[in-house]
DNA sequence: CGCGTCGTTGAAGCCGCTCAATAGATGTGG
DNA sequence: CCACATCTATTGAGCGGCTTCAACGACGCG
C-alpha cells in the first residue's frame, strides 16, 4: 500500500463521460471550469494503492474515475471491516470531516485512478455555485440512503438475499456507468464481499454456487454472468422498503 | 400519527443548553441571530407524532429538542426497519435530499419537542456563513460515521456485544447532554431495539436478563441501571475499529 | 515445479430464531 | 372498583441457518 499525490493532470469534467453522475451534475461550462481548477487527478492507482489511510488528515474529497476502490476500517483484532465499493463516478471521503482526520482506509482493488478536490476549495466554491452545494448535498444525502439499504440487508436478509441484493447492485451500477450489467468480473475477493455482508468466506461460496445451481447466474472464478436478472432481483427484495407514496399520506 | 406545523415560537437559539452540541456550534452572536430567524420550534410532539413521513417533501432538517425519535423505513411486508434513535440535540432529516421526498418516517417515542429549519434558508445561509456550513458538514460526517459504527455491531458482534453496545451509546449520548449516563429511561420498546441491532425481541430480552444476571445492569421495565459501565463496555468493544493514528502511517 | 493465495465443498456445532405459554402492566367499560 | 382485553416483556423448548474446522482443488507467480 502506497500513498499518492495528486499532481494537476490536464484531464478535465468537462470531456470526461462520467461527469453526469458526479459532482459536476448540474454545472453550466463557467462553473465546469470553476470546479476543474480546482481539482485534482491522480496517476494511476495500482492494485493495493490507498487514496486515504487512518490517521490521515482528511482534507479532500475523492471521485473514483476508472477502476474501483473498497473503503474499510481495521478492527482492534487486526482485520477489516469493509464499508462500501466504489466504482467510476462515485464519491468517497465524506467520512472523517468531522474529526478532521480519517478513519478509514480506501484501497484500489485493481488498476484505478480517482480525481480529488481539496476540502477548502470545495467550500469556497460550493459557497458561490449553488447547484453544486446542492450536488453535495445529494451527494451525502445518496451515501445515507445506501447505507441505510445496507442496514437493512443485514438486519432482515438471510445470506442468500444478501448475495442476490449485492450482484444486483453492482449489475445496475455497472449498467449506470455504460458496462454491461449481465456479465461483469468483480473487482473483490469472497472474503472482502462477505465481510460487506456480514458472512463469512465460505457462506458467501456456498451461496454462489446455489444461485449457479439454481441458474441464477454462471461463474467463472470471479467472472459473474446474471442468466434471470428479474429472479435474482426479486430474491434480493423479499423484504424491500416500500415505494413512498406521491404525496403524504392521509388519514 | 399526527402530522405538525412549526409556528415561530418565541424559542431561540441563543438560550438553548444544546447548542454547542447542535447545529449552532461554533457560531458567533452575530450568525446566531441568522440561524434563529430561520429556525422554526414545533409545539410539543406527543406520543406517536410525525416529523415527517414516506411521501413528504424533505423540505426541513430537523433537531431534536426534548424527548426523542425514532427514524425507520415501512417494509413491504408492513414491519418496520428502524435506523436510528435520536436524542436532544441530534439532527435528522438529512437523508432524503437527494429525492427531494423522504422515505423513511420520524415518529417522537415519548413527549419530545424539535426545531426545523427550511432547507433553502438552510443553504442560504449557509452560503454566507462558512462556520455553519462547516457543522452541517461535520454533522453529516457524524451521521455517516454512526452508521459505519452500526454497520460493525450488525457484522461482527454477537447478540449480547451489540446491546452491550447499544446501552454504552445511550450512556454516552444522555452524559453528553446532561443526564445520567447510569440511570435512564429507555423511550424505545424491546421490539424496537430489535428492529435497530438486527435482533428478534425474544433475544433482546434474553440478553437483557443475561447482562442483569452478570451484574452489568439492573432491570425495571423500561428503567435501566448501568451497574459495571467498564464491563459493558469491554463487552461492546469486543472487536473495535482501532484510533487512528495520530499521524499517517510510514512506511 | 513448488509454493502461496483464493475458492470450493463437507461435517459438526452453536447462536439466534420460531413457536408457545405465562406474567405483568395498562387501559377500558360496565 | 373490578373484570376483561390488550399490549409488552419474559422465559422455555426445539429447530435451522450460518459458522467453525478441515481438507482439497485451481490458479498464478516465483
Amino acid at each position: 500500500m502506497e500513498l499518492l499525490d495528486f499532481p494537476r493532470f490536464k484531464v478535465s469534467c468537462q470531456n470526461c463521460s462520467l461527469a453526469e453522475l458526479c459532482l459536476p451534475h448540474g454545472l453550466n461550462s463557467e462553473e465546469l471550469k470553476r470546479l476543474d481548477a480546482a481539482m485534482r487527478r491522480s496517476r494511476p492507482l495500482h492494485k493495493g494503492d490507498c487514496l486515504f489511510r487512518p490517521g490521515d488528515p482528511a482534507s479532500s474529497l475523492y471521485a473514483v474515475r476508472s477502476g474501483s476502490v473498497k473503503l474499510f476500517e481495521t478492527l482492534n483484532d487486526g482485520d477489516q471491516q469493509i464499508i462500501g465499493f466504489y466504482l467510476p463516478g462515485e464519491i468517497l471521503g465524506l467520512d472523517g470531516i468531522e474529526t478532521g482526520v480519517h478513519r478509514c482506509t480506501a484501497v484500489a482493488l485493481e488498476t484505478s485512478s480517482a480525481c480529488a478536490v481539496p476540502f477548502p476549495e470545495l467550500k469556497a466554491i460550493c459557497r458561490q455555485i449553488p447547484s453544486l452545494q446542492e450536488q453535495m448535498l445529494r451527494l451525502f444525502s445518496r451515501e445515507l440512503s445506501s447505507e441505510h439499504e445496507l442496514l437493512l440487508t443485514l438486519t432482515k436478509r438471510t445470506a442468500e438475499e444478501r448475495v442476490a441484493t449485492f450482484l444486483a447492485s453492482l449489475s445496475t451500477r455497472f449498467q449506470r456507468i455504460g458496462y454491461s450489467p449481465n456479465e461483469f468480473k468483480l473487482s473483490m475477493s469472497r472474503e472482502e464481499i462477505g465481510s460487506y455482508l456480514g458472512l463469512t468466506i465460505e457462506t458467501v461460496s456456498r451461496v454462489f454456487s446455489r444461485l449457479r445451481d439454481k441458474g441464477m447466474i454462471a461463474l467463472n472464478r470471479r467472472l459473474v454472468t446474471i442468466r434471470d436478472s428479474a429472479r435474482l432481483r426479486a430474491l434480493g427484495n423479499g423484504c424491500a422498503p416500500i415505494d413512498p407514496p406521491r404525496q403524504a399520506a392521509l388519514r
